[in-house]
DNA sequence: TGACATAGTGTGTGTTTTACACTTAATTGT
DNA sequence: ACAATTAAGTGTAAAACACACACTATGTCA
């Protein structure tokens, strides 16, 4: 396709923010450059925007070609357009933010030059990147406490003392438990399932999963998280 | 600057959604496109991205070029990438929100071939403009009722009442006089001016005006209307 | 079988939200 | 000058929600 627009033209990238829980900390997946500029130093996973796909599709071959991520929840975050962002041009960079469960983790591990970081002690990162980081975490945490998404960072079937302690390293405070566990089941997301989890010299935990029906009723009224 | 990146690449712009409160119904401003595609079609303020500024520049030197709107509030909204959104080539354009006070109202009608239309009857627009309107117009509302952004729309000095309307207005349903002015006056935003307003046959209103500087405390914590 | 560790549960108190109706102060017309 | 009109301004009681707080239950392991 010519250039119907005829001006200099800013590179387009997209930029992806992926977290995950381990069950302690939140984590944020980075890639090691190969190339300069920033050669050898840590940088989000992204890359050029085809002429043929649009924005989402963009970040979402990236994570895959990256890293082998698939269906993880994906939304977009800000768009970066300082004019020296890269040094050597002109590039806009469109962000986005991850949500990946534990189960596709080891996944993303798995590529070559990529490894998690736990939020609380990141490398220096290449380009604007740490900034775009900042403004992931604050969105996640915002978006936290009015919409039902933590559960995408946990495993399908889960106990409500992980889901506790995944809003507690979001939100970095302590929450109580008993009201947690009341607001939390009042707002009818969860299904009890059957089975329990064993894990440990103690009485066994009760799993439950998400229910995303049901919190399609619940996302028009919204509702609140502390 | 050459292109160190070589790709096809898409063109850049941004296009504002700019509302505006006339007392009664929020508006939404307007362009009528005089070149094509669409020409003669209403479509929003924006234009290219030149390549030695940034995205807000962008917005701002489009908004003072084409509706003469100076120190406006402006926020970015998202980035519109759908392949084919410009029937002629790959064009990728970051949204803005707009906030303008009926102070500056005027002087946005005066340019040419621009206009305020009540965003309950909108003419139909080119591109994918319905959709970025659609997406601010809700993007206002989430706004409005976690963060004191609604003065902007206003006078600087205004009365409860209108700022009622306003509330009212983007939120497309009626609120309790009583409660909404015990609500509002107690998070302390509002500076009670000497003066009073005579309008009408009736007892006249106290005036107020928009603190920032209180705002600023506010903002960290986070207020919740509604 | 006892020690240990996490799961799971209820109540009382203070705060916030909601629903609701009359008085006040100005203008206008007679 | 006063009666009618119009929007401004004000309080309270009931219900819902948020918060602080401590013990019992159920499993494992030595």
């Amino acid at each position: 396709m010519p250039h119907v627009y005829d001006h200099p033209r800013a590179a387009l990238t997209v930029d992806c923010v992926v977290f995950g829980f381990d069950g302690g900390e939140l984590q944020a997946l980075l890639i090691r450059r190969g190339l300069p500029p920033f050669k050898d130093t840590w940088a989000l996973p992204g890359g050029f925007v085809r002429v043929e796909e649009t924005l989402d599709e963009a970040a979402r071959r990236e994570l895959e070609e990256e890293n082998g991520l698939r269906n993880v929840f994906l939304e977009q975050l800000y768009t970066f357009g300082s004019v020296h962002r890269d040094p050597r041009e002109r590039v806009v960079s469109i962000a986005y933010f991850a949500l990946v469960k534990p189960e596709a983790v080891a996944a993303a591990t798995d590529a070559a030059e990529a490894k998690w970081f736990p939020v609380s002690d990141l490398p220096t990162l290449a380009f604007d990147h740490a900034e775009i980081l900042t403004t992931a975490l604050s969105r996640l945490r915002g978006k936290l406490t009015y919409q039902p998404i933590g559960f995408e960072l946990l495993p399908r079937k889960f106990t409500l003392t992980q889901l506790q302690r995944l809003y507690e390293a979001v939100l970095g405070h302590h929450l109580d438990k008993r009201n947690f566990r009341k607001k939390v089941l009042s707002l009818d997301l969860l299904t009890p399932l059957e089975e329990s989890r064993q894990e440990g010299p103690h009485r066994p935990a009760q799993l439950f999963r998400f229910d995303p029906e049901r919190s399609d009723r619940l996302k028009e009224r919204g509702f609140l998280f502390e």
